[in-house]
DNA sequence: CATTCGTATCGACGGCTGCCAATATGAGTG
DNA sequence: CACTCATATTGGCAGCCGTCGATACGAATG
């Protein structure tokens, strides 16, 4: 593995790497409809609102998530591909 | 998931979110007998000696690594089965 | 346009991390 | 025991990270 992707990968594990972070994705992993509004989290994750929206918006800069906007709720779902491409990068 | 699995679990994706450290687990991985001394890690990562020491004593922390002393030289191998499990955990 | 309210950003703080040079440790050798 | 040499540890520095309260932004609503 060359540095370059060696950087990257270690930028996507970066994102993944806070149990916060595995908390809010589990959270949303097993939402019934594979989706959760932000307004949630703070409740759910037990921080403040800044804490919770500093979180979404770094695992959406990670590819991990993705965001969708409808009417004033933000909400997110996981990109589980993603998730995959690290766990199969992991077991090379 | 809850507090402490998710605490254990980014524990672990700490240990590889780093790209020194990355490079050092794909050397290990393609090296010929699966195995490397670390004598050769501050030539091969471009870092000094007591920074590869200290990213090598951090994986074997995390249990990625398994070191094994033969005579003077320490020698160290991936543990594939740990490399798995957080794969296996990334694609819940 | 003014208000409301969900979300993002800012500023600050303490703690952790990667790096190196220097030094200590500890096993093999004579 | 003394010496060598491979490896670990220490100390220090600069930069990043998780967290919060405060504040700014922005879209829906009246």
């Amino acid at each position: 593995m060359n540095r370059e992707r060696a950087e990257e990968l270690a930028g996507t594990l970066k994102a993944l790497a806070d149990p916060t972070r595995l908390q809010l994705l589990s959270i949303i992993a097993t939402a019934a409809d594979g989706e959760v509004c932000a307004c949630d989290f703070p409740e759910l994750l037990d921080r403040s609102q800044s804490t919770a929206s500093h979180h979404l918006s770094q695992l959406v800069a990670a590819g991990i998530l993705e965001r969708e906007q409808r009417g004033k709720w933000a909400w997110f779902r996981l990109r589980r591909d993603r998730l995959a491409a690290v766990a199969e990068a992991l077991r090379a």
